[in-house]
DNA sequence: GTCCAATATGAGACTGAGTGTCAAACACGC
DNA sequence: GCGTGTTTGACACTCAGTCTCATATTGGAC
């Protein structure tokens, strides 16, 4: 997501624009990489070091709940979180590196599609999470 | 799984045959639906009084490192695991009555192939759960 | 620009899922 | 049966995440 945008999307909604989201989100999106609430709090507090814990947290609620960012698991029950777009809410996460890249919606949408269609279920929200290695951490060796 | 199947792949790798972890699988293999620990440890608890706490999640992370059971996320930053099949790790989850349905491998399998050779990624696992309402839930209306 | 109501923040207490520790109990190969 | 190495149960502990509430900000109305 192009900083610039940032503003926009996190007063959409009927949220206020305050600073502090806007610090958190462009926080997250400079990470480039799935960061837990935990870090991202310590990260943000070196710049501003008056946020408050809560106040990280509700952020990155908010934004998941736009559909700005999106959370999933890592070892040891702790939520990750990491920026995307509007159209991507699938991802290949590096459990080295943490590193996370956009799964193509075109790959998954005809899974989508089936599983809707074959079965009688009504998909709400879909976690298609690829873990595992990318290419410059695998060839690093184990 | 069959209930009579569930001593065997619990002795599988190495790890020794306990009252307290047949009770646990069993538990969760009869449930057939999303359980926490905690509303696991309470099932159990009723038959098996005497069984710790700290027994449960040790036997639920168990059964997950053996392939005999998956955890995935449930509202409120809470895991729930569900028993499965070796084959079976993908799963409709009903966000209403936590009844989890298999997904057939034949839908899936196609997606992880064509992630693993299109882009330079080693998966080594991957959440493909779709959450939304069943059936019955649906009908039953919001 | 000023005013106001509604919303967000920061501080810190609180909750509760999950983990670590350790002595006692048990499984399993011999 | 015997010995050893794993597992258990009890409980203290940790720490991610939530709640509360007084104070501060936002953004629309004027």
């Amino acid at each position: 997501m192009k900083a610039a945008a940032i503003p926009t999307r996190l007063a959409s909604g009927g949220r206020r624009l305050t600073r502090q989201r806007v610090v958190v989100a462009k926080a997250l999106a400079a990470a480039r990489r799935a960061l837990s609430a935990q870090e991202l709090y310590e990260r943000v507090r070196s710049g501003h070091p008056t946020i408050g814990r809560a106040t990280v947290y509700r952020a990155l609620e908010a934004q998941v709940e736009d559909g700005m960012a999106s959370r999933f698991e890592r070892e040891g029950h702790v939520s990750a979180y990491i920026a995307c777009d509007a159209e991507h809410h699938h991802h290949l996460v590096c459990t080295r590196c943490q590193r996370v890249e956009d799964l193509a919606e075109g790959v998954v949408a005809p899974v989508l599609a089936s599983v809707g269609r074959q079965r009688d279920f009504q998909v709400d929200h879909a976690a298609l999470d690829f873990y595992g290695l990318c290419g410059s951490c695998r060839r690093r060796g184990r």
